[in-house]
DNA sequence: AGACCCACCCGAACGC
DNA sequence: TGCGTTCGGGTGGGTC
């Protein structure tokens, strides 16, 4: 499931792909593919081209020449590019076709990702309150120890609140808090500073790591899956519940906390209240 | 207001 | 073997 390195990925790929492209057609097979966006809307994009490509936590902006699209591809959602016409493959929910005949195709099994057309998208994520990007300059151990304060609820389940912190999902959310000995249930304004300065710069960490490695593992966009380049990472924690901890060799567990599944290691990731 | 839970989907994995 | 059931993922919206 693409989080913020994946996002990344596709980010970096679609750039050398499509940026100065037109849009000259759009094909939409599944309409709640749309988020708050009627056909109309969407319609407005043709004639537009594609200017600027970016990320915002794990959603992709594609800047055109009005308005901007913004993407979020949940859990299975992904973008595959064609050179020429292409029949759409099972699962595609719309098709932009450029003026020089290559395509867009976004293809979604699950049917969760989510695409929208809007005039700004800083007014998007403004309005929706998303939080704040990890590798933006402001990203620190004190600005999280200063924003932990207002969450009484478990890190986990802070970590993965987009109103706190962009990008991160469930993986990454056990790969840091395994990385900096933290139990999940931890509540989040309990954590010292220390362990908020530790937190900052493991998520930078591992999110740099994970993008360095979706970059190098994938070349062509017809076959990057994304999750390939995830799976070049080596997990500590997450999907390893019941196997040898890496650290200690202590078997990890696996705790449903707010609905979420963390998997940790119960002896390296003590509870210290 | 804040914490929780479910709906949205589908296919893989599991149970009978 | 074949069927039905459960589960998991991110997010928004509903409920208490």
């Amino acid at each position: 499931m693409p989080e913020l390195p994946e996002v990344q990925t596709v980010v970096d790929t679609l750039q050398q792909l499509v940026v100065g492209k037109q849009i000259t057609s759009i094909a939409l097979y599944y309409e709640r593919l749309l988020e708050s966006t009627s056909q109309k809307e969407l319609e407005t994009l043709t004639g537009q081209t594609i200017q600027e490509i970016s990320r915002r936590g794990k959603y992709l902006i594609f800047q055109c020449s009005a308005d901007c699209f913004i993407a979020h591809l949940r859990m299975e959602g992904k973008f595959i590019y064609y050179p020429s016409n292409h029949r759409p493959a099972i699962h595609t929910h719309a098709v932009f076709g450029f003026s020089d005949g290559s395509e867009l195709h976004f293809n979604d099994t699950r049917k969760f990702g989510r695409i929208g057309v809007y005039s700004s998208s800083a007014l998007y994520f403004e309005a929706k309150g998303l939080g704040i990007e990890p590798f933006s300059p402001d990203f620190s151990g004190e600005e999280l120890f200063q924003r932990f304060a207002r969450y009484h609820k478990p890190i986990k389940t802070t970590l993965l609140d987009q109103h706190c912190i962009a990008g991160i999902g469930n993986i990454y959310a056990d790969e840091v808090l395994f990385d900096c000995r933290i139990h999940p249930l931890t509540p989040a304004n309990q954590l010292s500073r220390q362990q908020c300065h530790e937190l900052a710069a493991s998520i930078v960490a591992i999110l740099s790591r994970a993008i360095e490695r979706g970059g190098t593992t994938i070349r062509s966009f017809e076959s990057s899956h994304h999750v390939n380049g995830l799976f070049q990472i080596e997990l500590n924690a997450y999907g390893r519940a019941g196997l040898a901890c890496h650290r200690c060799q202590h078997k990890l567990e696996r705790m449903k906390i707010s609905g979420r599944y963390a998997t940790y290691c119960p002896h390296c990731q003590k509870r210290r209240d």
